[in-house]
DNA sequence: CTTCTACGGTTCTATATAGAACTAGTTGAC
DNA sequence: GTCAACTAGTTCTATATAGAACCGTAGAAG
């Protein structure tokens, strides 16, 4: 039994049909992180499909990061490595040089209406904005504001803080079934404002790096707008092209 | 009539064998940017290979982004896109915004011992080292010292610089077949130095963004290690993960 | 001149099949 | 107990084939 989809649009090829079915039962939660998929043949038995249909469908995810494939043993739901990456950016690190993960402390979360630069990236005013500060061995380094769609991300502000982790693209999927595939930043260096500055416990006019980041799920909808500011002398960021 | 190809490792599958074969080629330079490559039947039958493993191998270097497929049209070479994608990095813009592509001169290059960080990068230690500094509407924005291994560049220092245009990527891909695949840039914040200072115009000590890149060829291997610093006001970086 | 139609060539989708390569577990020999 | 051999199940490679979808051109129709 396979149920049939509704959502998908029948004039998709079948491997991209198969594809978005799968997508959508692991944002469903139908398997966890490292759990064993069906195998080529059971899916391809289950949705009337060559096992090279199934293939491709599958090879497909694998691109996307989402699954991972062993030769011998079977495909496997992938933890989103998104997280890693996201740290290996601020390469944060402790002053014997030991890299650490930073702590994370909401400060508030309020529903408002979008500025306008955030609301034409995100594609509605109505949003959620989200006040966090990160800190290092108790010390402040990153202070970041947040915009998510209020109507992608219904209830947040209620979400009890001690159920939010470090990181935040975990509660999107785990809670919102929202997967972040892809993010565009922007790095740029500039001087601390008041309130920025009180916040990161260094003098206003300091200076600062500034990073702006457009988050993307992975149907290509934003789906997060952020801006982080921090001491610019402490500041590291990692990237790779190609 | 395809020449057998020595140089592919016999044990490797035959797809893989086969986009080698291509990429070699390629590098070669027997097709040029945007040219028409032989349709699918046409290696299929040259190579002695199915048509479904001629398009697997086909799809390795879409991937990898070397060559565009036109459905109903064919398989082209790509023009590096690399060069494009380098300079959305640099948002450099003039007075009035308009994106504006900097002019690059070269001030010296001369065959040297890396520095042992970049030795190590790199793994070699002969190098030769290229000075260039980057302007935009004459007035210059970003200084660059750059090392490559002297043993995949031979004669580099030699090159008439009015056959250099602004961009190196595309003269390690004409001259030495070096096509750059990829990279990993660091981006931090510093202060000048009097050298620099002095070649950007501004003074010592002030701000500035310094962005460090190891850049690899196809095969993996590292064939370019830069630092570029311009002043940190006018400086952007963006970048695309995921 | 414009629009339509037909055609050859191309990539794209999908199926069916066979065997190789690999993994993890079980069984059996010693 | 240890190690080798076997086995069922999995992904990976490769082939062959058929038709759909698409592109560019050439020629016909208006």
């Amino acid at each position: 039994m396979t149920a049939p989809n509704p959502q998908s649009d029948t004039r998709l090829p079948a491997y991209l049909r198969l594809r978005d079915d799968i997508a959508r039962r692991i944002a469903a939660g139908e398997w966890g992180p490292d759990d064993l998929l069906p195998s080529e043949n059971k899916l391809s038995a289950q949705h009337a499909l060559s096992v090279g249909t199934v293939r491709k469908a599958i090879q497909q995810l694998v691109d996307e990061g989402l699954l991972e494939r062993r030769q011998g043993s079977g495909t496997f739901l992938r933890k989103p490595a998104f997280d890693a990456t996201l740290f290996r950016f601020f390469q944060a690190r402790e002053a014997d040089g030991a890299p650490s993960i930073p702590s994370s402390r909401l400060i508030s979360r309020t529903r408002v209406t979008a500025p306008t630069a955030v609301g034409a990236a995100l594609g509605t005013e109505d949003v959620i904005r989200i006040e966090r500060l990160r800190c290092l061995s108790e010390q402040p380094f990153l202070a970041e504001t947040l915009y998510i769609p209020a109507a992608r991300f219904p209830g947040f502000e209620a979400i009890p803080e001690s159920e939010i982790g470090p990181l935040l693209y975990p509660v999107y999927l785990d809670r919102f079934g929202v997967f972040v595939a892809r993010a565009e930043d922007e790095v740029r260096f500039g001087t601390a404002d008041a309130a920025t500055a009180r916040r990161l416990g260094i003098a206003e006019g300091a200076p600062v790096a500034l990073i702006e980041r457009l988050a993307f799920a992975m149907s290509g909808e934003p789906v997060e707008w952020r801006i982080a500011c921090g001491p610019a002398d402490r500041f590291r960021y990692r990237s790779r092209i190609g």
